[in-house]
DNA sequence: GCGACAG
DNA sequence: ATCTTGTCGC
């Protein structure tokens, strides 16, 4: 639990308010709909810092349902903005993008390492990039950002919704195993929640992440020592 | 005004 | 996200 958490770089007040803006503008673009068939190739994303300047990002597809690696690629950039609460897409996504463009067999659909629409402004990573490639995206995280919620029971498999406090569904708090921190799901763009949390659930291999977000993590971590 | 705050 | 050993619970 990070109870305290340092007080970062300075966050320029006026770039905080353009890539707002921004996010307002992508949201028009977000489509909240089922996907057209059962994905072939499913993939998961995540980024890992090898320094405070440097972010690799890592993509791994997977053959679904076995859930077989497919293939697995990386790529690295210099870090151009700060961690800021509601802006990790502007931070991670950049690279995201340059390591997507890597791959050889392109997915039907990607897990992302982070929310989705759960956001303030419905923009969080997974549907921001989902916009920018217009592939189908979901988000699954690790932690909440916005939305209130009912502790599902410890159980795996139990379920509570996330709302907004008008009652708008953002997510779905989902318990991927026994007794472990339950995951935020949802959607980001070109998916619905059912889809979204009907996939999470089947690609449970007995470890509190799904093995998309799991092995991006793991590799993530991984080409991160590889460059020592 | 104060607290919360993905990765 | 990152640093970083042992330790507690299932
Ligand atoms: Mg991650």
């Amino acid at each position: 639990m990070a109870y305290y958490r340092p007080p970062g770089p300075p966050a320029d007040p006026i770039l905080v308010r353009d890539l707002t803006r921004q996010q307002d503008e992508l949201r028009t673009q977000v489509r909240l709909q089922p996907i057209p068939r059962e994905p072939q190739l499913i993939a998961g994303c995540d980024s890992s810092f090898p320094t405070p300047e440097t972010v690799l990002s890592v993509f791994v597809v997977l053959r679904f349902p076995t859930l077989e690696i497919v293939e697995k690629v990386y790529h690295t950039s210099p870090v151009t903005l700060p961690y800021i609460p509601g802006l990790l897409a502007f931070r991670e996504a950049p690279n995201l993008l340059l390591a997507y463009d890597k791959l050889q067999h392109k997915p039907d659909i990607i897990m992302v390492d982070g929310h989705g629409i759960a956001h303030p402004r419905r923009m969080g990573i997974a549907a921001h990039l989902g916009v920018l490639l217009d592939v189908p995206t979901f988000g699954v995280a690790k932690q909440r950002l916005t939305g209130t919620y009912q502790e599902p029971a410890v159980t795996k498999g139990s379920i509570t919704p996330l709302t907004e406090r008008n009652g708008e569904l953002l997510g779905e708090v989902i318990r991927s195993k026994d007794k472990v921190n339950p995951l935020f799901v949802s959607p980001g763009h070109r998916c619905d929640q059912p889809t979204a949390t009907r996939l999470t659930l089947a690609c449970l291999r007995g470890y509190k992440l799904p093995e998309p977000t799991r092995l991006a993590d793991h590799w993530a971590e991984e080409f991160k020592k590889e460059l020592w």
